[in-house]
DNA sequence: GCGCAACTTCATCACTCTTTCATAAGTCCT
DNA sequence: AGGACTTATGAAAGAGTGATGAAGTTGCGC
């Protein structure tokens, strides 16, 4: 799925929001510098950037890169060169989300993910999961009340050059709501979206 | 969003289902005269379409405004044309600029629809809706006000191939009544036209 | 190469949602 | 008001989707 934004504020609020494999960042916005938007960006994710600019001097390259941008592009570029580089750089990630922080924290501390040590704690206790259960919890965690498909999920769970059963991600959910949950009959984390895929339980909602 | 069709069957067929904000239409298509689709979109809805053709002449030109279309941008056009065009008519229509997240409100506040979350808050709490009733919702209170037959209800949201029994939507409606309204009585925001079909409530016109 | 853990697939069961139906309630017209 | 027609509603059957345990397969460390 492509979205788009139009503007620095739209692109920061959508990147949070929707959660993309991977960011093309024009540096030429109405409101803000795009420098801008990269930063807080990558302040708040790993996501992956692709910066595309009209500034082509070795400054502006180097600074580029400096804000944390995967990959730099200068216009005029041919679309076939944005897709081979946008596939680079997808493979190079792997599909594999890096972190948003270090220590994320649901359900009133219920469940804490630590990212740098992949340690996953629930109800005080340190849970062991394997690797594809820990990326998938990993995944849902990072945008709770986002709904992704099973074919979402593979691609960022399994990687984008998994060719298997579509069903095998409700296995995998299966064994980590066994070890995450107390009743996975009436999940607390990992809901499901019937006809849909699956999500994170997400807060209540205050307004 | 930005969703692409190659093909007129396709566009019309994509036009329809998804609804979107507005339509960029190339008359040069592989199977049918673009003029065509122009046509079949306007007659199903009242979407913004901008025309874009190799096509320079002045009748032309009239011809494709008689079609019903807002713009029309004459090739070769510059990007930055495109989407200056394409953001007039988007404040023309909405009175706003470009609604960028889609985020519907309506009610005052008291209906809100996130599509790219697929959330429905009524009233400030979040609303768990089947896909079809989700569906429902969506087209109706894309134009409200708009009164909608049951088969073309069933058209957009249980799709063209759909060889149910017309009144199936009345259960639909029903469902979704229950969740969304106070009083199904007397409904807020879902209401019946007799002998026609269903709208979505208008808002009070102020004046 | 063996053994173990993890991953994948599959068959079956359970559950949700959709559709249909019968009947009640409401609307319109004369 | 009465009759004809349209919509609302709850119940129940039916279709589609998800959950689950077990069996099969893969991959890796020893």
């Amino acid at each position: 799925m492509v979205t788009l934004a139009e503007t620095a504020q739209e692109g920061i609020e959508l990147a949070e929001r929707v959660g993309p494999d991977l960011v093309v960042l024009d540096l030429m916005l109405p409101d803000l510098p795009g420098e801008d938007v990269a930063r807080e960006i990558r302040g708040r994710s790993d996501l992956p950037i692709l910066i595309l600019t009209a500034k082509a001097s070795e400054s502006d390259r180097l600074n580029g890169l400096a804000l944390g941008a995967d990959d730099y592009l200068v216009k005029p570029f041919s679309p076939r060169e944005l897709v081979a580089r946008v596939r680079a750089i997808l493979r190079r990630t792997n599909g594999v989300d890096a972190p948003l922080v270090s220590e994320l924290r649901l359900g009133g501390g219920n469940l804490v993910i630590n990212s740098l040590t992949r340690e996953v704690i629930v109800r005080g206790s340190v849970v062991d999961l394997t690797r594809n259960e820990y990326r998938l919890l990993e995944v849902l965690a990072r945008y709770p009340g986002r709904v992704y498909s099973r074919l979402e999920l593979i691609n960022r769970v399994q990687g984008y050059d998994y060719e298997g059963y579509e069903r095998t991600i409700d296995a995998h959910v299966k064994n980590l709501r066994k070890k995450i949950e107390v009743d996975a009959r009436h999940p607390e984390f990992v809901e499901t979206v019937f006809g849909s895929g699956y999500r994170m339980a997400r807060p209540a909602r205050a307004s």
